[in-house]
RNA sequence: GGCGGCGUGGCCGAGUGGUUUAGGCAGGGGCCUGCAAAGCCCCGUACGGCGGUUCGAUUCCGCCCGCCGCCUCCA
């Protein structure tokens, strides 16, 4: 049984489902006016991770993300760039999806866009209105946060304590610096949809709301997003869903952030914070290993030195599977997420049911991804070695466990012997020539000359094997 | 100022009231190899500081120091 943080108790606590075998995800997704930083790659991979755990784990999984496709930032660049709002937000969402799926990020089974969503946050709006819970002023309408007893949960301080802590003022009409903008009244040439309070368009905190409740309706298990939208943004979604008496998210599960130099990743850092700009470089699935290799909730340190760290782990676990020609559990798992039972049916050398309980157990605590994967590059070692003591049967047991494994939070395993050119051939053929006629000197020129092509060069019991 | 979190061996990062104290990377030694590469074996007694509880604390309590995050838009 997994258990997992909830941020409004502050408490590692039993996952207790709505309804028995399925769970219902939400994500907080991005608000589009960007390219996707590898902040963004890291929640998208956490999230990712645990709806494939959860599936592995033999649930069914219900993963709604959002777009934010309407908003302040989008607004700005539309008109910097003489554009409209609505081709911004689709060029950036393009470029979202893109990123996400370079990542092998599993896509939400549903990603509502908030611009679809306005009518049904007017009436939200309008009900806690009429309700008293809200209030109409010159520029908008705002939710009175004092109408939510226990507002301050998800931040863990009391309403006083926030307010003391308030570092903006209140603005004109506004009844507490802590209150929020449900509508916002539109400005010239600004989009707009109609409302009771005249043309405007929604506050970024109703739309998560509006979306997450009838997507997967009162109750739904979990909600998620990164560490620095427990407060105020998801403080305010819940706070509207409170006094509206919903029952809303029965956990909160909140992501550390991504640090450079030991602080907070942010746009004005150049070390390649946009994930293009790492993926340029590097592995995708080097970025996943270094996020599995951080417990979820901590900080992770992103900088050339770590992702090399995660690429050298990277290429110990691509070559047990090129050793051993290990099947890849991921390519033939229905729906691209692995589940246990059939995972291990599906191998026909059997697993190791031991190594997987055990990495279970690491996962079911709050996701221990690094004890997770420490017993997995355990097994490696003993699949290498059972190899080399010729055991086949069992370095094969080990080795497809090791992939059932990686494969269970998304990781796939790459051979990487495919593709080797005809030019490429004649000369690991060749070597292998010289090699037998002990001309080493030759063989000797003819890998300089491989590695130069960036081949990496093994000699083998078989010959010459070249990856890249 | 308020709230929250963190400080483990060169680095990343689990974990535990005491005995044999994960795993990876880097480093050293060895085996294998024509030489490499890959792989295997061996090697590191670390837990911010000061007190307290205890037969015994890195692990529990208190204080202090340091770092980070949130209190404004932010994944």
């Amino acid at each position: 049984m997994l258990r997992l943080h909830d941020t409004a108790t502050g408490s590692v606590r039993p996952l207790e489902l709505r309804e028995p075998g399925q769970v219902s995800l939400y994500v907080c997704g991005p608000t589009v006016y960007g390219p996707p930083h590898i902040g963004h790659g890291r929640f998208t991979l956490v999230f990712d991770i645990l709806r494939r755990y959860l599936a592995f784990s033999g649930l069914r999984v219900r993963h709604v993300s959002n777009v934010t496709d309407v908003d302040d930032k989008i607004i700005e660049r539309a008109a910097r760039e003489g554009r409209t709002e609505a081709e911004v937000a689709a060029e950036c969402e393009a470029e979202w999806w893109a990123a996400m799926d370079a990542l092998g990020a599993l896509r939400p089974d549903d990603a509502p866009h908030a611009t679809a969503y306005v009518p049904g946050m007017v009436a939200l709006i309008a009900d806690l209105v009429a309700r008293g819970a809200a209030y109409e002023t010159d520029d908008g309408v705002y939710m009175r946060v004092d109408a939510v007893p226990d507002y301050g949960l998800l931040a863990q301080q009391p309403l006083s304590s926030l307010r003391a802590g308030a570092r903006v003022e209140a603005t004109e009409g506004k009844r507490s610096p802590l209150d929020f903008a449900l509508w916002k009244k539109a400005k010239p040439g600004e989009p707009q949809w109609r409302s009771p309070w005249g043309p405007g368009r929604p506050g970024w905190h109703t739309e998560c709301v509006v979306m997450s409740l009838d997507l997967l309706g009162e109750g739904f298990d979990l909600h998620g997003g990164g560490q620095d939208l427990m407060f105020p943004h998801h403080e305010n979604e819940r706070a509207q869903a409170v006094a509206e008496g919903k029952d809303f998210a029965h956990y909160w599960v909140h992501n550390g952030m991504v640090t450079v130099g030991g602080e907070k990743m942010s746009k004005s850092l150049r070390n390649f914070s946009t994930i293009a700009e790492l993926l340029a470089s590097h592995d995708s699935r080097a970025y996943r290993l270094l996020v599995l290799r951080a417990h979820y909730r901590r900080p992770v340190e992103v900088t050339q030195e770590t992702i090399a760290d995660a690429e050298r782990g990277l290429a110990r676990l691509d070559g047990l599977a090129r050793r051993l020609s290990l099947p890849d559990p991921l390519a033939a798992a229905p729906g691209g997420a692995l589940v246990r039972a059939q995972a291990v049916a599906a191998a026909p050398s059997g697993v190791e049911e031991d190594a997987v309980d055990r990495f279970c157990e690491h996962m079911d605590d709050d996701l221990d991804t690094p004890g997770a994967m420490a017993g997995v590059f355990d097994l490696v070692s003993r699949a290498h070695a059972a190899a080399d003591e010729g055991d086949e049967k069992t370095a094969s047991r080990l080795g497809t466990t090791v992939a059932v494994l990686a494969g269970a939070v998304g990781l796939a395993l790459r051979k990487g012997v495919a593709e080797v050119d005809e030019g490429t051939r004649r000369l690991v053929d060749e070597r292998d020539a010289a090699r037998r006629a002990r001309d080493f000197a030759r063989a000797d020129a003819i890998r300089d000359e491989l590695v130069a092509a960036g081949w990496v060069v093994e000699d083998g019991a078989g010959g010459t094997v070249v990856h890249r």
